[in-house]
DNA sequence: TTCCTCGGAGAACGACTGTTTACTGGATGA
DNA sequence: TCATCCAGTAAACAGTCGTTCTCCGAGGAA
């Protein structure tokens, strides 16, 4: 029985050269898509626009997508699916009580993040409130479940601890908004403007940490 | 002298049966697209499909626009323009000490804004990170025009009097940018969340204000 | 090797796109 | 009244679009 397990498809690693294939041309849709989506939104993508630009033909593109919407929900997975775990474990780094330094370190990791993959940065910012209707959803879920652990953390630090659940979400809301508001701010500021753009998020966050530290004082 | 007013177009009001039916396809056109753009992005627009919606010939749309680019412009305008005195005429009203209800009419504010124009609403959320360049621009110029409005509310108010211009346009940009995600968060609820939707909001700006009354402590 | 699977190519379809050109007819101003 | 202006029309243009159908040929299993 167990020997199936090792030809079957779908498990991780180890594909025939067949899938592999399969996933590179996929990958190569994707990342076609992505390029063109920095100067136009998702609902005017065309299906022969991203297969001529990805080098494949158009009909071709059906073996792995049946709409450009399904390929914008790929490419939400793509974006966000990974961040989950890795701002979480970059914010564990600090002393918990320093909150200036974890300031610092969030805003920085944003900066990382919009410059290391702008593309999608840009994808997940203009999308949210797109046109694309399974895309808006598929993203909105994400930074759902990405707030709610945010929430997890924020539980376990001393400003907020023994928070309601309902206010932990709350400030988390409010800082996944203002993370996704700051990454877009990098992308439209622009190299020149980076340091101005990051003092401004930081000096924000400063803000919203004043307001936590005082939210159950009266 | 004074005579050649009277005639003179683009003077407001008293104008001829030749530029009054222009204004008026002008407006036919910037409602269809309004219409329109509730399932799409902007860059997805056809001038086509807008003629064809607001019941004129396609070759009629360039006596008003050269672009649906351009008229996005327009649509920028129409959405944002009013709105600088309107929420600050609305906000004068409580007396300056009490930022409860302050807040309370805020979110009203903000739920009765996009209870009568839910399509401006969206076009301005969608658009702000859309797809097209001199349309982000605009909402771009407006919302950092408004933004420099509520400073200078904010330095009336006695939370927040005496701070440094720089300080005003940051917690501006916080209430701006929340303004503008309540406001699609009201759109995305719909009627039967507006209520929770609410409550939430008036949570966030409740902590914001905490913090805004302890940002000159330390 | 032999058969089967399946990712990809090619051609063709009808529909739709933005834009140009020439024209109409009612409002406008002398 | 009469010449002018100009918002709107109609036809035609070359492209692009999404989609279907048919076929090819290399990878995979026996």
């Amino acid at each position: 029985m167990s020997h199936i397990a090792e030809t079957a498809p779908g498990a991780t690693g180890a594909v025939g050269v067949r899938q592999a294939q399969k996933l590179r041309t996929r990958q190569a849709l994707m990342d076609a898509a992505l390029r063109l989506l920095e100067h136009q939104s998702l609902s005017s993508l065309g299906l022969r626009e991203v297969t001529r630009a990805a080098g494949i033909a158009p009909t071709a593109f059906y073996r792995h997508f049946k709409d450009t919407a399904e390929l914008g929900v790929a490419l939400v997975e793509e974006s966000l699916g990974g961040l989950h775990g890795a701002l979480r474990t970059g914010l564990s780094a600090p002393d918990p009580g320093d909150s200036e330094a974890r300031i610092a370190l969030t805003v920085g990791l944003i900066a990382d993040l919009t410059r290391s993959a702008p593309a999608h940065v840009r994808f997940v910012a203009r999308e949210r409130h797109g046109g694309v209707q399974p895309v808006r959803r598929a993203i909105g879920d994400q930074l759902r479940l990405f707030a709610e652990e945010v929430a997890d953390a924020l539980g376990a630090l001393p400003d907020s601890a023994g928070w309601p659940r309902e206010d932990l979400l709350m400030l988390a809301g409010i800082y996944v908004d203002h993370m996704v508001m700051t990454a877009s701010a990098f992308l439209a500021a622009g190299p020149d403007g980076e340091q101005s753009t990051a003092e401004l998020a930081r000096r924000q966050l400063r803000l919203v940490g004043l307001g936590r530290r005082h939210w159950l004082d009266g």
